[in-house]
DNA sequence: ACCTGAACACCGTTCAAGT
DNA sequence: ACCTGAACACCGTTCAAGT
């Protein structure tokens, strides 16, 4: 039945609108990511992307899924802290290479059920290192939004310190804007695990 | 040479337009957070806003400042790790309640002077609780990045992990729609500060 | 000198007309 | 039956014309 006889593929399918629009949005950044953009990448009127999606929001959501699909999954994250930490590292990682992701996942409202396979060895993991039953959740929970934070902080944003006060003591740059964002996010997500597990 | 003779006040000032424009934000949302709204509220056109703004990143940047501005201070934070907790628990209510801010935060490449007092309470309190030299920003990014990753997830976010599997483990919900987030943030951030202490 | 209506170049979305 | 040009209702921004 979901086969249609003599259909040719059609041009536009939500598959090539989705692999359009992520290409769009790695190479033009998300602000370049518009309905008529991505129509005009795959040679189709403007308004044939409507066939295969309700609205921009849709678009949104199916690339949030598809980027959750590609979360790293780990079965042994839970082997030592150091592994755990370098599961969420490779996630981190791998969001970073698209700034637009943890845009759109903030923004949007969804639950990503794409994401349950990587939540899934964390909660695993988390448990195997010895985060009893109710924490686990919370735990997840703060991993998960302190990588959204440092994801979308890879904007400069940060404040600096003014030095109009007495001692000079804030004189460091609190901005990462020469840190290696990377090592930055491993850092703090060790001394959380770390303040969880004591 | 500031007071220009005779001058009536005019309609519109950057103050009036980041009054109305916060005013707005709050009660209808960013999306409704247009020039032209803007406009409209202080009864004026919406070319003239132009007068007293570049564009609309400047309105954004000026709401964002006025954010920072009031952002708590605390001097003693740093008496003890439940003070501290206490402080950015502060801050991070006062954000939550302008859900708009942090948004505007997170999307901007600003860096945000009018958050130094903020930060350098934090930053001389951090130092007093044991957080020797170099360590101290890379602590305050770490406190200030967790609560931006949970002040976007206000948002429902977060994903449920499917029940597929083996063992019945993550049944729990993972998105936060129930729990109080305030209570969340402060139980994540006193084990991230607790991991940093050790 | 200061303000702003109208216009311009974009959006997302719809719908009647094309094939 | 499927596709889409043209139109519509919005944006942010500019500029010539108004006072």
């Amino acid at each position: 039945m979901n086969t249609k006889r003599r259909g040719r593929p059609p041009l536009l399918s939500r598959e090539s609108i989705v692999a359009a629009a992520r290409q769009i949005a790695d190479t033009e950044g998300m602000e370049a990511l518009t309905v008529r953009r991505v129509a005009q990448a795959l040679g189709g009127g403007q308004a044939s992307l409507y066939r295969h999606i309700s609205d921009r929001g849709e678009l949104l959501l199916l690339l949030a899924q598809d980027v959750a699909i590609h979360l790293p999954v780990d079965e042994r994250a839970g082997e030592s802290r150091q592994r755990m930490v370098a599961y969420w590292s490779t996630a981190h990682d791998y969001l970073a290479r698209h700034p637009w992701a943890a845009r759109i996942i903030a923004d949007g409202e969804y639950v990503l059920d794409e994401a349950a396979p990587f939540a899934a060895s964390a909660m695993r993991g988390l448990e195997a290192l010895g985060l009893e039953r109710p924490e686990g959740a919370r735990a997840y929970r703060a991993m998960w939004n302190m990588m959204l934070g440092y994801l979308l902080n890879a904007h400069p944003v940060g404040h600096t310190v003014g030095h109009g006060h007495a001692s000079p003591p804030g004189e460091e740059e609190l901005h990462g804007r020469e840190v290696d964002r990377g090592a930055d996010f491993a850092w703090a997500l060790e001394r959380l695990l770390h303040g969880m597990l004591r």
